[in-house]
Formats: structure tokens, C-alpha cells, sequence
RNA sequence: GCCAACUUAGCUCAGCUGGUAGAGCAGCUGAUUCGUAAUCAGCAGGUCGCAGGUUCGAAUCCUGUAGUUGGCUCCA
């Protein structure tokens, strides 16, 4: 009996029965036998030693294939286990699944591993993988693999085991004297795992549920080739030069103190980039017709009651009390709105009425959560609420994204991607309301030709919405813009305008952003941008670097003229080389340097370097700063 | 909140197994007047996060606590 499977090229290659991917690579050359991790049998890949199918589309998977790589990290996360178990017999296995960039692998230990343990157990996987232990499918029943669970004392692959139905067919893989639950497949033996680091320690909990057991977790990553790996690991030094924590000290724009944790103090240099978003978002507000408003931080708690954020959402919000009266911190404008709202008569000709505000917001983040500028306790949103009618959604959702995208365009974010939420399980109204509610959003979308994703049960508790995600400049997702449709709180605050037959019409409510919190979004610009804002957003814009004291007078002269165009200008009068000058200019990622000598004194001139494009030769200082104030004007990036 | 690590001068960091704190940069003073990423010299600067404890003696060991960091979890 014989068998024949098809190769890629469509030729048909006659096999033994039994025949299997390493008969088959073998069969074609020892050079792919070497590269071979895995096989793809009509379009399902599996190990290397599984058998052949009679007739199947057979290709031999090595490196060159995109899926080989989650194999590689998915059997180095094995390595891993298998190294702890050899130096740490007592240790209790998890589970250890292929994440983005790497893999992890769980451990219940008395004593939590650390990084300083890491280095001996990155030793022995290398130990192992020199070995070229064979890595072999052992499929058991499911009775029969809860026994050699429990046997090998092994609590937590048991309860895993235990949730699968009886009689069902489970697959494990043995690597040595480790053996492991697994669907696979994996490479064939260890010696395929050539390079890979283990990186850090984590506390994380079983199943991921906090009344769960705490468990050691391992974080770490592999790739088919050390350059590769090293390239990886230089990706992840550059992103952490980019950290928005760093380079915020560095630049001198915020920083954090004891006194008030996770909430940011913004030093001169910081409130500068943060009032020219404020200054850009409004002027935005006024072409798309906004109204800005202002409204109170602190309101009586009865306020928060009707809301329904009290009932959801008190153990994240801050209480104070006087005179007898309880208050709450306001943690999202959108009751102080509604007061607005309510507090006047609307016909349906007013409508929709588009209420914005830079109110600071409050909310208590658990001490774990937060995180620099992007997770804190005291915030500010571009938020603003529009009512509408039920008729007026569509238009005003077409207006809000050509809102984003001009906004999202001018920082140069890319790539954006659209999530909608649905319904989560703790929420307020009925079902018919929220069928409405998403269906209203959905239709929406597809109107506007914007594919979408769905995040069933992400939703908040008042309604659907959309997320809008970009890609930054190291192509790190991030999620700024919402839209959300609230049909809870007009009702809650028994909102009404009056309709053109002259009956009571219910608005609807919208809530929006587009940059999310100002404060997440800095961090988040600071790491776009590596910290060299645009010259809009640049906190000093030009720096004026006289090489003499006899170019002082000319060098105040540009200053008080960059002045007078409303650029933000520092002289560095110091007692400094030119050089010395110019390292401090660039490293504060000053985006102009003039450089006034005594040529440029005597000619009215000044020589211009850019921080990214060098000497850019002698102008005269009139044409240069006409030039900067226009590309500030305009928001060039 | 949970697990772990970290916290020393304004910043970045040294300080071996306990013997009573050190560098570079920044700052100040002086000299130098200089052409595209650090001129030289001198000076000054710290209750070693905070509170207890062990010890003849604690930055160092122990306990507690705060903040930060990496995760878990959460995220309107």
C-alpha cells in the first residue's frame, strides 16, 4: 500500500503508507529536512512527524512561513516549562500560551520567581535545546490525562483537564521527562529554538480572576534567528528612549510627586503644549459649531443618583461633604449638560445643540492601574455632548469623523481602525433600547463606508459606541476618539424639546472625543514624536544663539521680533561655546536654532539650523521668521 | 487591590559580605569671546522615601508605610 500526497508545485509525490512530514522533507532534500518545523496538510498545520493523508495538499512549513513563528515561541514557552521543572521541581505549571512579540508561562511557586532568576533558567532552556530532545505527540483520553496529571502533581492541568468533557480525546506533547497539555503542534525536537530571551517577572493571577490563585508568571520572546531577536530587543530600547515618562522629565513638561499620585503636575514647558491642543480643539469647535460651556467640579451627590454613575460607578469617584451636604467630585461632565440642557425650553429647530467642555475631571484609578500620563486620577477631556434628534444622528456622526480625521491628519497618526461596542452585562435600559441604540451606530458606519470590528459587552453601561483607533509612529495602536449614543441620560434627566407638530420630542444624547484626555493624549504625543513636537506644539519654537557678546544686540533684536509674531523665543545669553549652545538647543528638541555671529550682526541675517535637518545656510531674519510663524500658523508637522 | 522589584545630591547612577556617603551632568563663582551636539578651573550641594526595630555601630539586616516601575485585574 502506498499513498500521495500533492506539493505546493502540484506535483503528486507517492508516499509509504504511514508516511509522515519528516519521510516527506527527507524524501525532498536533507537541506529541508534541517529547516522543516512543521507541516500544513490542507491548509491545517501540524507537526512535522504527524502522518500523511492520502491525497492531501501537503507543504513543508520552516521559517519562511508567517505562522512558523507563533510555532517557535509556542515550543520555547514549552522550553521554558520544562527548564523550570528540571531546576524548580516543586513548581506547579500553568499555562503558557504565544502573546504578541513572545509567549509566557505561568508558575505556581511558594516563592515568586524574580529577574535574577531568569539568567539560570535561560541557561538550561539553551541546555536543553542543546540536547535536541525529540518533542513527540502523546494524545490520552481525558480520564486517562487527569490521572497522569494528578499523578505528576500537577493541580492546575488538572483542573483544566477536569472542565473537558469525558471521552474527549486530549493531546499533550513529551519533551524528555517533561510532559505538557497542549493542542500544538510544536517543532520536532528542541534543537529548533536557537534564539530567544526570557525578559521579565510578573505576578498574574490563574484564569486571570483576582480571587484566584496568585501565580509566577515568565514573559519572554524568540524568533527564528538571533538577529532577528536582537532586532527585537533594539525595537524595544527604542520605544522605552520614547517613553513619554522619561522624556517628560527630560524636556522639563510635567512630572509627579507623592502629594497627589498619578495626577500630573505640568510645568511651564508641559502647559504650553497643553493650552495650544485646548487653543487647536477650540478653533476646531467653532468651525463645526460647537458651543463651549462651563460647568461646576463638584456636585450634590443627588445629582450623581439620577445619573446612575453613583449606583455604577461610586467606587471610582471622589466625596466631599459641607455643611452637611454630600458632593462628588465630578467625574464626566455629561449630568452638568444635562442641567444645561434642561434649564431652557428647545424647539427642534435648536437642535442639535453641541455642548463642549475642558472641565477637569476626577476619578479614583486603583493604586495598580495607573500609569504616567496615560492611566491618571485628574484629567481633562475634549468631551463634548450633542442632543439631536433621533433623525440627526447619521449627519452629526458624518461631521464627527471628518472632525477626527482633520485632527488625527495634522499629528500624523495613521492606520485608524473602528471597534463598536455593544452591550455590557451591567447596564441601565431595556433591550429594545439598545437594539435601537447599536443598530442606529452600525447603519451609521456602514453609511459612512468605515468598516468596522465589534467588541460585544464592551460597551458602557448607558449605550453603544464606537472607538477609533491609530497607529503611532512605531505603529503602537492607540484608542483616542469615541462616539457614544446615550439614550439613558436624556431620559434619566427628563429631557424634552419641543417638536415641529408641537408635541414633546425625547433628544438623544452623543457623547464624543477625539483626543480622549488631553493628558493621555500628550503621552501619547510625546512618544509619537519622540518628544520634537511640530513647531506649533514646540514649547520653545526658535532659539537664538549668539556666538559673542558683540552679537548680543543684533540676538536680542531677532528675539524681540520673534516676539513680536507671537513665537515662543529664548536667547541663550549664556557664557557657552556655540557648540554647547546648540548640543542644549537640540537635546531640549528646539525645532529652530539662529545662529548670529558677527556676519550675521553686521548683515541683518541669522544662520538657521533645524533640529532634524542641520545648517540650513544664511537668511535674512525677516524671511525666516515670516517662514516659522506661517508654518505655526498653518500646523505644518 | 494582588504579586514582584525599585526609592542614595536638581538629574543619571556608584556604594562588596553592617564601620558612619561618592562620581558625572546640572547649579554657583571666576577665567575664556569661541562658527553648527559638551572650554577650563574652583566652590557648593545629601536627616540615603518615611516610621519603627535589631546592633557597640544601619544607606546596607528586619517590620511597617508611601510613591514609582513591570505585570494581573479594571478602564464611561
Amino acid at each position: 500500500m502506498s499513498i500521495a500526497v500533492r506539493l505546493p508545485d502540484d506535483s503528486l509525490r507517492p508516499l509509504a503508507e504511514g508516511a509522515t512530514g519528516v519521510d516527506l522533507a527527507a524524501g525532498i532534500g536533507s537541506r529541508l529536512l534541517e529547516a522543516a518545523l512543521a507541516i500544513r496538510q490542507d491548509g491545517r498545520l501540524s507537526d512535522l512527524k504527524s502522518p500523511l493523508i492520502d491525497g492531501a495538499k501537503v507543504e513543508i512549513v520552516t521559517s519562511k512561513d508567517p505562522e512558523s513563528l507563533e510555532l517557535i515561541r509556542h515550543s520555547t514557552a514549552h522550553l521554558l516549562a520544562h527548564a523550570v521543572k528540571r531546576l524548580h521541581p516543586e513548581a506547579r505549571v500553568g499555562i503558557g500560551p504565544v502573546i504578541e512579540d513572545g509567549f509566557y508561562y505561568d508558575f505556581w511557586v511558594d516563592k515568586p520567581f524574580t529577574p535574577e532568576d531568569l539568567p539560570a533558567i535561560e541557561a538550561e532552556m539553551r541546555k536543553i535545546a542543546g540536547e535536541a530532545v525529540e518533542v513527540v505527540r502523546e494524545d490520552l483520553g481525558r480520564d486517562a490525562a487527569v490521572a497522569r496529571f494528578q499523578a505528576m502533581g500537577e493541580p492546575l492541568k488538572v483542573e483544566i483537564v477536569s472542565g473537558i468533557p469525558s471521552g474527549d480525546i486530549i493531546s499533550g506533547y513529551r519533551q524528555g521527562d517533561f510532559y505538557d497539555l497542549c493542542r500544538g503542534p510544536h517543532v520536532p525536537n528542541t534543537s529548533k529554538l536557537k534564539a530567544f530571551k526570557l525578559l521579565t517577572t510578573a505576578g498574574a493571577y490563574w484564569k486571570g480572576d483576582e480571587k484566584n490563585q496568585m501565580l509566577s508568571r515568565i514573559y519572554g520572546t524568540a524568533f527564528h534567528t538571533q538577529k532577528e531577536l536582537d532586532e527585537h530587543l533594539k525595537r524595544l530600547e527604542e520605544a522605552k528612549a520614547r517613553d513619554h515618562r522619561k522624556l517628560g522629565k527630560e524636556l522639563g513638561l510635567y512630572s509627579f510627586h507623592p502629594e497627589a499620585p498619578a495626577s500630573p503636575f505640568f510645568h511651564p514647558k508641559g502647559t504650553v503644549v497643553y493650552n495650544e491642543l485646548v487653543t487647536y480643539i477650540r478653533e476646531l469647535y467653532f468651525k463645526y459649531a460647537y458651543s463651549e460651556v462651563i460647568t461646576p467640579q463638584i456636585l450634590d451627590v443627588a445629582l450623581w443618583k439620577t445619573s446612575g454613575h453613583y449606583d455604577n460607578y461610586a467606587e471610582n469617584m471622589y466625596f466631599t461633604t459641607a455643611e452637611e451636604r454630600e458632593y462628588a467630585v465630578k467625574p464626566m461632565n455629561c449630568p452638568g449638560h444635562c442641567i444645561l440642557f434642561g434649564s431652557q425650553k428647545h424647539s427642534y429647530r435648536d437642535l442639535p445643540i453641541r455642548y463642549a467642555d475642558f472641565g477637569r475631571l476626577h476619578r479614583y484609578e486603583r493604586s495598580g492601574v495607573t500609569h504616567g500620563l496615560t492611566r491618571v486620577r485628574t484629567f481633562c477631556q475634549d468631551d463634548a455632548h450633542i442632543y439631536c434628534t433621533p433623525e440627526q444622528i447619521k449627519d452629526e456622526m458624518a461631521a464627527f469623523l471628518a472632525l477626527l480625521k482633520e485632527v488625527y491628519d495634522t499629528f500624523g497618526f495613521e492606520g485608524m481602525r473602528v471597534a463598536l461596542s455593544t452591550r455590557p452585562e451591567k447596564r441601565l435600559g431595556s433591550d429594545e433600547i439598545w437594539d435601537a441604540a447599536e443598530h442606529a451606530l452600525g447603519e451609521a458606519l456602514d453609511e459612512a463606508g468605515m468598516p468596522y470590528t465589534l467588541n460585544p459587552g464592551e460597551g458602557a453601561f448607558y449605550g453603544p459606541k464606537i472607538e477609533f483607533q491609530i497607529l503611532d509612529a512605531l505603529k503602537r495602536p492607540w484608542q483616542l476618539g469615541t462616539l457614544q449614543v446615550d439614550y439613558m441620560l436624556p431620559e434619566r434627566f427628563d429631557l424634552a424639546y419641543t417638536r415641529a407638530d408641537g408635541g414633546e420630542g425625547r433628544p438623544i444624547m452623543l457623547h464624543r472625543a477625539i483626543l480622549g484626555s488631553l493628558e493621555r493624549f500628550m503621552g501619547i504625543l510625546v512618544e509619537h514624536t519622540a518628544g520634537a513636537f511640530p513647531a506649533w506644539l514646540a514649547p520653545v519654537q526658535v532659539a537664538v544663539l549668539p556666538i559673542t557678546d558683540r552679537a548680543h544686540a543684533f540676538s536680542a533684536e531677532a528675539a524681540d521680533r520673534a516676539k513680536a509674531l507671537g513665537l515662543r523665543v529664548e536667547l541663550d545669553g549664556r557664557n557657552e561655546s556655540l557648540k554647547a549652545k546648540i548640543r542644549d538647543a537640540q537635546l531640549a528638541k528646539v525645532p529652530y536654532m539662529l545662529v548670529v555671529g558677527d556676519r550675521e550682526a553686521e548683515a541683518g541675517t541669522v544662520s538657521v539650523r533645524h533640529r532634524h535637518r542641520g545648517d540650513l545656510g544664511v537668511q535674512p531674519l525677516g524671511d525666516f521668521l515670516e517662514g516659522l510663524a506661517a508654518e505655526v500658523r498653518e500646523r505644518r508637522r
